[in-house]
DNA sequence: TGTATTATATAGATAATCTACATATATAGG
DNA sequence: CCTATATATGTAGATTATCTATATAATACA
């Protein structure tokens, strides 16, 4: 897999997941390895600096949680900015996605 | 738009073209841009550099044509090796975007 | 004649990913 | 008990694909 096609839409993916519930870095990973069938497997290299820069924008929060002794885990939690933010993304993934389809299709359908 | 998500499928596209007919670099530049209502309006900085790369992987040839006393144009055709390359990324595309459909489309199929 | 469009090209900057490394806790197996 | 693996977060440096800016030159039009 080219991991070029990755670009751009990560920060999309990311929000989208924390716009369904608060999630810790390492959940983020693991979910979207699963729901990709591994199409994404996002590097730790990756995913955490990213996200330090959602959070400086605005568009997550963070949050320690500790569940009963063990070691506390960083969640996130989706902002207003940045649902703003992922309703923008979306829109640009659709209207992206629409014209490589129009190429693909080829000229059959409109020369 | 944000331009990131064009990252990778770019060579794709421009395959594409050729799949369909030969070429020159400032006609793929418009073909993309009115076939994508500008969404992809690709730089001449972006496009010859790829091309001359696409070039040496042996994926296009060109070869040059003027057209009764004009400046003669740089034409490209897609070789058998790019034919394949093409449905390579085709298939990669697809995979690409089937995974960001189902992240997308949230949990609600899958938790 | 001069200005915009067509056409190709290179150099340097920017941005997003990767690999590799670093750190620390929790768990499972020998 | 010790060690290896999985969990969990983080930074530094390399790679790659785009961009902007610049350069060159021919054609079309005013």
């Amino acid at each position: 897999m080219d991991k070029a096609l990755l670009s751009g839409s990560t920060a999309m993916l990311l929000l989208k997941l924390l716009e369904e519930q608060d999630m810790y870095g390492y959940q983020m990973i693991e979910t979207l390895a699963q729901r990709s069938d591994h199409t994404f497997d996002l590097k730790a290299g990756t995913l955490y600096p990213l996200l330090h820069t959602l959070e400086e924008r605005g568009d997550i929060e963070a949050y320690l949680e500790g569940q009963g002794g063990t070691r506390p885990r960083r969640y996130y939690r989706l902002t207003p900015v940045g649902r703003g933010r992922l309703q923008e993304k979306e829109q640009e993934w659709r209207q992206y996605v629409t014209a490589v389809e129009r190429v693909l299709k080829g000229g059959e359908c409109l020369a």
